[in-house]
RNA sequence: GGCGUAGUAGCCAAGUGGUAAGGCAUAGGUCUGCAACACCUCGAUUCACCGGUUCAAAUCCGGUCUACGCCUCCA
């Protein structure tokens, strides 16, 4: 299995601190309103990288935090005449409620900044110990100069950053020693929540929560550190300042990172006004849909959103579920495979290869799903009523299965209808079995306007929903 | 100004040196009372453009154009 990584620009083998275990850490979302699609992007993402990784056998220890102390928090607190905390807490549980929708797995640990503060106090005392941090008046910065390796991820260079075309100066910067400092700790202002610490009732920095929370859930040094690539600068690079400094080793093997969503080829930004939340996407769309959209392109490539691409996607995935409601519909008549049966089976079995190579190759997650449509094919072409029921199971599974380890899911679960309607469909038959077809057509319409849209297979009657 | 991406059929999107996956949409056909589903068939002599390297390039090199991202809270 590779994967591509942001430290060293390139695709290497993954080989795991210990074996068999992975130690993993995705930035979650400050929460202080719905998330959006952008930040739906990363969570699926690498919730699928952790299914792929515990069905090739690893333990995946996955932490994701909540960003739950912040500006926009304290903004969005007051602006409402409640509590931060109450803020923080309405959004988390949205957050899960959406997480939930898009089939992303809870991670194992999901820490919350505002619970690990002493961890936070201990780390920066440590680094102003080391040398690494100084405290001017109740507010502690990060001596970016002191690390010599600053720089490493983004690939960028001091200099460089010291002298580009723009200001790095902002409100109360000349107190800093060099303009790339960064805050660890900063002294409350009026009206905002505070904790004490050595250097002034106040608040942590954004960047040294991450470090903190890795650092007690995951140990010192872990395998994979992934989020959003605007998270490479200025955060994981403070991070791995932060973390490399305080604990003197190297803090993340491998770093990983999604590309930008966007949205009618704009990006979707505040100002901008186009951003969209998942909430709103799942009043339109099952949030499968939105799943299967953000897996058809390659992670690392920028996405495109738009009303049509939905559209589309809903199509395709589609097709998947109805092969599979084809495959469970089938009463087959035997039960062991024939020997014809066994053959195709292996040509089956190929594009389950296919499907681990494009997973295994930086997770390429378009590719594999081409792969599950060659096995719609293959089950659409080869499976029918004279199947024996071993070899329907089998198809079936691989395509369930497959679909399983990208989060997808495709085998629906049966769902009763309403005695009326069930009485409907059956005076139906009735009439189309006496050759009033005007009638029946009349009924297919009503259950239509109903949502339920029938479809005469050679199987039978068989309904969906619209 | 610095750093970095991307440009493949109507649309989405794999492929990174050996002769263009997959999906959506469209069209024709089989099936069907009709519709839907399913299946079959059809589409890039060609991968933004111009040069170069090579027996061989969408893939490597140089240049041009276009779009975009980070450097500033944002995934």
């Amino acid at each position: 299995m590779k994967f591509y990584n942001t430290l060293t620009k390139k695709k290497e083998e993954f080989v795991p601190l210990e074996e068999g275990k992975v130690r993993m850490y995705v930035c979650g979302p400050t929460v202080y309103n719905y998330i959006h699609i952008g930040n739906a992007r990363p969570m699926i993402v690498f919730d699928t990288a952790r299914r792929y990784m515990e069905y090739k056998g690893y333990e995946v220890n996955y932490v994701s935090n909540f960003t739950d102390v912040d500006d926009k928090i304290i903004a969005k607190a007051i602006e409402e005449g409640v509590s931060a905390e109450e803020i923080s807490q309405r959004y988390i549980a949205e957050c899960k409620k959406d997480m939930a929708d898009m089939n992303v797995r809870p991670a194992t640990t999901h820490p919350l900044a505002t619970q690990e503060i002493d961890g936070m106090i201990d780390m920066i005392t440590t680094l102003i110990e080391k040398g690494y941090a100084y405290n001017v008046d109740g507010t502690v910065y990060f001596r970016t100069r002191k690390f010599n390796e600053y720089g490493k991820l983004s690939h960028k260079n001091l200099d460089d950053l010291r002298s580009g075309g723009r200001s790095l100066l902002v409100t109360g910067e000349d107190q800093k020693e060099d303009p790339l400092d960064f805050v660890l700790w900063k002294p409350k202002k009026e009206g905002e929540p505070f904790w004490v610490s050595p250097w002034s009732e106040g608040r942590p920095g954004w960047h040294i929560e991450c470090s903190v929370m890795s650092k007690k859930y995951l140990g010192e040094e872990i395998d994979i550190h992934a989020g959003g690539e605007d998270l490479i600068f200025p955060h994981h690079e403070n991070e791995i300042a932060q973390s490399e400094c305080c604990n003197g080793k190297i803090f993340a093997r491998y770093w990983l990172h999604n590309a930008f969503l966007n949205i009618d080829n704009r990006t979707m930004s505040k100002s901008l006004g186009n951003f969209r939340t998942v909430r709103e996407i799942g009043e339109k769309y099952d949030l499968q849909v939105l799943r299967f959209f953000m897996l058809s392109a390659h992670y690392r490539s920028p996405l495109n959103f738009s009303a049509d691409i939905m559209e589309s996607s809903k199509s395709a995935l589609e097709r998947i579920v109805t092969a599979v409601d084809k495959l469970k519909s089938l009463n087959p008549k035997t039960e062991a495979l024939t020997q014809n049966e066994e053959e195709l089976l292996k040509s089956a079995q190929q594009l389950r290869e296919k499907f681990e190579e494009a997973m295994d190759d930086d997770l390429n997650t378009a590719d594999a799903i081409s792969a599950i449509f060659e096995l719609v094919r293959f089950a659409n072409t080869n499976a029918d009523e004279n199947s024996s029921r071993a070899f329907v199971d089998a198809v079936k599974g691989e395509i369930v299965e497959l679909s399983d380890i990208l989060g997808l899911i495709v085998d629906k679960k049966e769902e009763n209808l309403d005695a009326e309607i069930e009485e409907m469909i059956a005076k139906r038959q009735a009439a189309r079995k006496a050759r009033d077809f005007a009638q029946a057509d009349a009924i297919r319409d009503e259950l239509l306007a109903k949502g339920i849209i029938l479809e005469d297979t050679r199987e039978g009657v068989k309904w969906k929903r619209a």
